[in-house]
This record gives structure tokens, sequence and C-alpha cells, in this order.
DNA sequence: CAAATGTAATGAACAGTGTTCATTAATTGC
DNA sequence: GCAATTAATGAACACTGTTCATTACATTTG
């Protein structure tokens, strides 16, 4: 069966350069300016290919998410390895705004697009809820030493993952250009507002 | 001049005319699901009649935009009422939440939406800046009678939008679905989350 | 009043979108 | 070599925002 061997193959390696070249394009130019067709030319096919592998633009958008989510969390890894809990914090607030403002493409798709809801909420439990344990966790860290002004966890993590979001959200659509700031300056202030934020909250 | 001053008015009238059925129509099916030829088609005129009268269909959002900034600043006068400095900040978290479940198309529109930033910046700095004010003179109050763990008031400000709009815009995208919270619960988790957030930066 | 002017409205046309599906091309199994 | 299966195509459909030559009407002028 060596012929249904390499056709699997071929068909997963297809999927993988329609997954990867959307992704590419995605973070370039944006989901919404992104098009089937431009797609389609890209890798040299015709756009009634891509519908044999995906069932449609948002499911190739759940998929670039699904990879975001594992980018993020790799992030969180990465820069959040303080033994101390509240560093530990600080260090995942630190990573969520820098990853916001570094990827803004991709943070737009995972938290801002708009997109229906089908299979999404599934993908999001599974994906998005890595980078939220990871939170948690940290803040469990913090709460259990009674570190922190905040007692009940889950709030905890949704009060801060919203800040987070909010400072990152705000600032993508340029809705910060009401407080007179010049632009250069608005990653330092979004970073000192978290930290700011976690040292008010601090026992 | 009866005639050029009818002619005016007639202009001006139909301009509302647009402006106002776009906002019903955006408000109810969303900004993007709404088209210029089905609001032509409300309010049976060509598509073409919309652009003697709006360079496109970006100028409409922001006319909306214009509008929805009026509307929440009306809503943080009518709700935020008390002498108590602290009590009118936790007046404002409530009226913006609410304000932002009550209406998530409009709060879309307003904090969500990509739409490309031609005018907008002006317009959200006339608008959008009177409700930015609203929070910053509260939160003065609070801030100069030394009665908050922050201490910048602008910095503040920013705290606290941000996490009044991560609340409700992460809500609006379904992200709090990961935390496995029944539907009809999430209205009241946002409230009390924004107030233990208020109750924990307070002295 | 009739003709000329100015202006408001039209709707076909353009270039683009996501998506579908009958047709074609290629590959595989016998 | 031939039939059957599978993969890829690209024209077509129904939409989108936007433009512009044409038309219809209201007003002003002769």
């Amino acid at each position: 069966m060596g012929v249904t061997d390499r056709k699997e193959r071929e068909k997963t390696e297809m999927k993988e350069l329609i997954r990867a070249t959307a992704m590419k394009m995605f973070l370039e130019d944006g989901y919404a300016k992104t098009s089937i067709r431009s797609i389609a030319e890209a890798i040299e096919y015709s756009p009634g290919t891509i519908y044999l592998y995906f069932k449609d633009k948002d499911e190739l958008l759940y998929e670039v998410q699904g990879k975001a989510y594992g980018q993020l969390l790799e992030v969180f890894k990465r820069e959040a390895t303080s033994t101390d809990p509240l560093e530990k914090l600080r260090q995942v607030g630190r990573a969520y705004i820098n990853f916001g403002l570094q990827n803004p493409e991709l943070y737009d798709l995972m938290f801002i697009i708009r997109a229906p809801m089908n299979v999404d909420e599934e993908i999001h439990k599974a994906n998005g809820g890595n980078c939220f344990a990871f939170l948690v966790d940290c803040l469990n860290d913090c709460i259990s030493r009674n570190l922190l002004r905040l007692t009940d966890l889950h709030q905890a993590s949704l009060l801060i993952w919203s800040t987070a979001h909010g400072l990152v959200s705000l600032n993508l659509r340029c809705r910060l250009k009401i407080m007179d700031q010049p632009e250069e300056a608005i990653p330092e202030i979004l970073i000192k507002s978290m930290e700011d934020y976690l040292a008010a909250v601090t026992i």
C-alpha cells in the first residue's frame, strides 16, 4: 500500500502548503485583504483547489489561530521563567504586550477579528486554553501565597488578561491617539502601565 | 432666496435620512453585513445617490461613530452622578460595561472594527475625547484626594479604560468561552470583575 | 410660456470578493 | 491497454464598494 501512503503524504503536504502560505499572507496583509484567489495564485493553483482542502476561508483562519496560540504559549514559556511568582507574572504581562505589539496582524487574527464561531469555540478552548492556563497557573502561585489583593483565581486571571488585551487592542485600533502621546512612546507606556497595574494589586 | 434655502434644507434632510438609516442597519446587522445597496434600497434610492452625500462607506461609519460617542457620554452623565469620587468611578465603570453589553454592534463599530484612519483620528479626538475626559475628570477627583494606589492620572485613565474595554471586547468576541461559565452569568461576572478591580486599586 | 441651464438621481459597468460545480486531466487498479 | 477513481480546473453565481455617462427634473432666463 505504498501508493495510498504517498497520496496521504501528498495530501497533508498540500494542506500544509496552503496553511503556511495563508498564514504568511495573513500576517503580511491581514486576513481581510488576503483573498482566496491570491493565496491560490501564490501557490500556483486554481482557487477551487483550496476548497478541496479547507471548507472555507474561516477554516483557514482557525488553522492559523491554532498555530498562533502555540506561538504565544512558546513566548510565555521562553520569557516567563522566574521562580519568583510575582516576577513571573510581570514577565507574562510583558511578554503578552510585546507579542501584541510585535505581531499586530497575528494578534488581530487571534483576538479581534470577527469570524463566525462554529468550530471556533472548540479550537479556542483547546489552543487558547493552554495560554490562559499558563496565566492561571502563574496567578495561582501568587494568590495562594497571598501576594495579591485579588483572591478569586479565575476572576483575577480574567482581569489581568482583559487589561493586557485592552491595552494592546486599543493601541492596535489607534484609539490611544486621543491621549496626546508620540507614536514611538506608546510601547513603553503600555508596558509601564501593565507593570504599574500589577504593582497596584500587589500587597 | 427661498429656493436655495429649501434646497439646502432638503440636502441636509437627505443626508440625515441616509445617516439615520445607516445607523439603524449597522446596529441591527453590523457594519460589514450592511451594504450600500441595502441602505439605498431601504430609503428607496439608487446606490449611486448615497455617494452624492457621503464620500464612501467609511464616512458613513465615522458619522455613526460620532453619534455613538455622544450616546456613551450621555450614559456617563446619566449614570455617574454620585458626589463620592470613588462611587462615581464605579458608576462610570458599570455604565461603560453595560453600554458594551447592551449595544454590542454599536460598541463594535466604536472600538473594535477596523477602518482606515483618515479623518478618523480627528473624529475620535473630538468625540471620543469627551468620553475619555469624563473618565479623566472622575479619576482626577480620586487621585487628588489620594484614594487610589495609582498616581499618574493619564496612565490610570488608560488602565481603567483598557480593563473595561478588555472585558467587553473579549466577551464580544466569545473569547471568554475558555472560562467555563454559563452564558447568562457573564454580564454579572464582568461587572463584578470591574468592581473588584477598582476595589483592589483603592487604598 | 418656451427654451436653456443647472443639478439631482439613476443604474449599468468595473473590479473585486467567497464559493460552487460541471468539466477536464491525471493517476491508479485490473 | 482500459475502466475507475481521484485531483484540479476555471467559468459561473451572487455578492461587494465605487464610478460615471446618461437621464429626468426643477429652476432661471429670454
